[in-house]
DNA sequence: ACGATGATGAAC
DNA sequence: TTCATCATCGTA
């Protein structure tokens, strides 16, 4: 089963949107192969108040693409060597999306989109196999029993509150 | 524990 | 135009 996932996943709320990623595959195609790899572990930064969010800033020349359309990606180089991969959700002028931050085989968000050669030039593009990089489903399904939630990963800077919310989620084991 | 390394946003 | 900061990783 291969079910390439629309907008329609992309445009609900960014927790559950981060925890139905978990199982789901990332598709890239590389001078016309396809290189697939399983989700396995995910943030969501949700909203404009949420002060771990590029977003919390308001809408600048950066982050106006996370108050865009779901279903298209947010791609930021970060420590000037590694760039980040995430993708929008929820309704336009909601600023949000989930980081993929690591995937079967591979942990880390930097290790990831250097393995699969994901660099700015995806900005703001569809995840849509036209774009070379999309998700798709392939009737992995991970149970709740299976899925660890955890506070995200390097945003202490974030504050008491939003730094301690458990929105990263991983598959157990 | 720390340096590499560059875009970003805010202050000046 | 300068400055501190950063959703990281490899080496120590």
């Amino acid at each position: 089963m291969r079910k390439i996932l629309t907008q329609k996943f992309f445009d609900r709320d960014t927790k559950v949107v981060a925890t139905d990623l978990l199982g789901k595959f990332i598709v890239r195609k590389i001078r016309g192969k396809e290189v697939s790899v399983m989700i396995t572990e995910t943030e969501a930064y949700d909203g404009p108040k949420d002060l771990a969010s590029h977003a919390s800033k308001g809408m600048t020349k950066r982050t106006e693409v996370m108050f865009g359309h779901p279903g298209i990606f947010y791609i930021y180089l970060c420590y000037g060597m590694y760039y980040m991969l995430n993708v929008v959700t929820g309704k336009k002028d909601y600023p949000a999306a989930v980081l993929i931050r690591g995937v079967e085989g591979k942990n880390g968000p930097g290790k990831l989109t250097k393995f699969l050669k994901i660099d700015n030039k995806f900005n703001k593009k569809l995840a849509i196999p036209k774009n070379n990089l999309w998700l798709e489903d392939r009737g992995v399904k991970i149970p709740e029993n299976n899925i660890k939630k955890t506070p995200r990963i390097g945003v202490d800077y974030a504050g008491p509150i939003w730094s301690k919310k458990k929105f990263r989620f991983l598959v157990k084991g």
